[in-house]
DNA sequence: AGGCGCTTGTGAAGACGTGCACAAATCGCG
DNA sequence: CGCGATTTGTGCACGTCTTCACAAGCGCCT
């Protein structure tokens, strides 16, 4: 149960895994499915089936079968899946064997409570640098941190072999921070200003925005509140159900 | 400019406007669009093209010009959109005419980040309860709201007339929550516990997990590694780009 | 009034994601 | 050893989303 060597390229031995490339849709769920195995070890499942593990990540099991099967497989037919091993391996297809260093730019509201969530430790990540542009921010201490200046990335970025760069700062300067990421060789960033950012190429961005998501329910709101409204319609007939992300 | 009276159903006069049924994905994008409208509302722009808006909102425009002939075409040909009409038709659709009362449930880290967080409130939201179940956090006072316990629930939802329940609680106690949020009426809640919330039909739940957006790009990060480590492969050659939510 | 350049709105095709339904495979038991 | 119960992995069909390409419409300029 300790030695397993990494798999993901039975034939080339010492060389480099090429991974698979899965569907952007399956990478988004990988997580969430790593999530439900590790609530199943910790309560000591040894194995587990589709129906269990799409059940405890909420989506259709005929889909996680299909997410796994891109990753080659490692169910047993008639059995199901040994959880342990299937952690290691979506651990190692999303890259969380090394522990990556996280650098957040930004320590206002969102940022500071982004400095303290412990999510971020227990998945794998590693919050290595704080930042901030407003002097009267540097110095302060967050959760063990001492905020630093922004400009002192290009050292600190060296430092600590920052790979993903978090920005909570306010839209006007989610743009030159995201441009001194890139500079500083940061190929992933999590954005939390709402704001588009250009990039270059080979620069992978996502974005999270509070206040759409709250948007997104307010239309489903609107259009229920529409529909029971209705006077010969069928009031409160199926709508939909949970939405995926 | 004023005078708008709601369209939306052009036959039938005084009735429930019937909204028509978006697709989920053109749902999804209507907030960005919305955020680019009000930049340029502020810039001065009085009109703009579909190749403008959907630059600064950072899609295809062929896309955005689908996603607004869904909701009925309120742009002129040679000319572009009506910045302000644009404005007000896409706020109709998300049910934002009417400023939403939003309860927040768990005030712990993230909770008070999103309790101070300025976006709801400039988008039409307006947090009206803070509640917890430590008792040692209620009565705590955050921007102007004080906490009170979650026990309180079915009074404060008649009285501020709640639509929205947002969950910043740990995972554990998320569930217990969102079945106190139904059974007081909400209907549509966003969640960021890292955890999968059981609701019956007809309500709607949208996930938030920090965590999961590091990991997918964890993964990004993971298979760039990799790509450019092939020997024989042509390195850094074409990558993804900025990624769709 | 007429023509020209610009922009929207949309048909059609292709890419992508989903879910059913079933064959293949494995275990346990008699 | 064989059989049945169980569960994976996947071919296939369907629906959704995206993108291209272009006709239809609008305003401006002469």
């Amino acid at each position: 149960m300790s030695q397993h060597r990494h798999p993901g390229a039975p034939g080339r031995a010492g060389a480099v895994p090429a991974l698979p490339d899965l569907p952007e849709a399956t990478v988004a769920r990988l997580p969430e499915y790593l999530r439900a195995l590790h609530n199943l070890a910790d309560s000591g499942h040894e194995t587990v089936s589709s129906e269990g593990l799409s059940a405890a990540a909420g989506v259709n099991s005929a889909k996680l079968r299909k997410d796994l099967s891109h990753l080659g497989s490692y169910g047993t037919r008639g059995v199901g899946y040994d959880v342990a091993l299937l952690i290691e391996q979506i651990e190692y297809v999303l890259g969380l064997t090394q522990r990556r260093a996280v650098a957040l730019v930004g320590v206002g509201n969102l940022g500071h409570a982004l400095a303290g969530y412990d999510g971020f430790a227990s998945r794998g990540f590693r919050i290595a640098a704080l930042l901030d542009a407003d002097p009267s921010r540097v110095g302060e201490e967050i959760n063990g941190l001492v905020v630093r200046h922004v400009d002192e990335l290009p050292v600190i970025a060296v430092q600590e072999s920052i790979a993903i760069g978090v920005i909570a700062t306010p839209a006007a300067a989610a743009q030159r921070v995201a441009d001194q990421l890139v500079a500083v060789g940061v190929t992933s960033i999590l954005n939390f200003a709402p704001c588009v950012l250009s990039v270059p190429e080979g620069v992978d961005v996502r974005k999270v925005d509070l206040a759409i998501e709250l948007q997104i329910l307010s239309f489903h709101e609107h259009r229920k509140a529409s529909l029971t409204a209705l006077p010969g319609g069928l009031a409160a007939t199926e709508t939909q159900e949970a939405i995926g992300t």
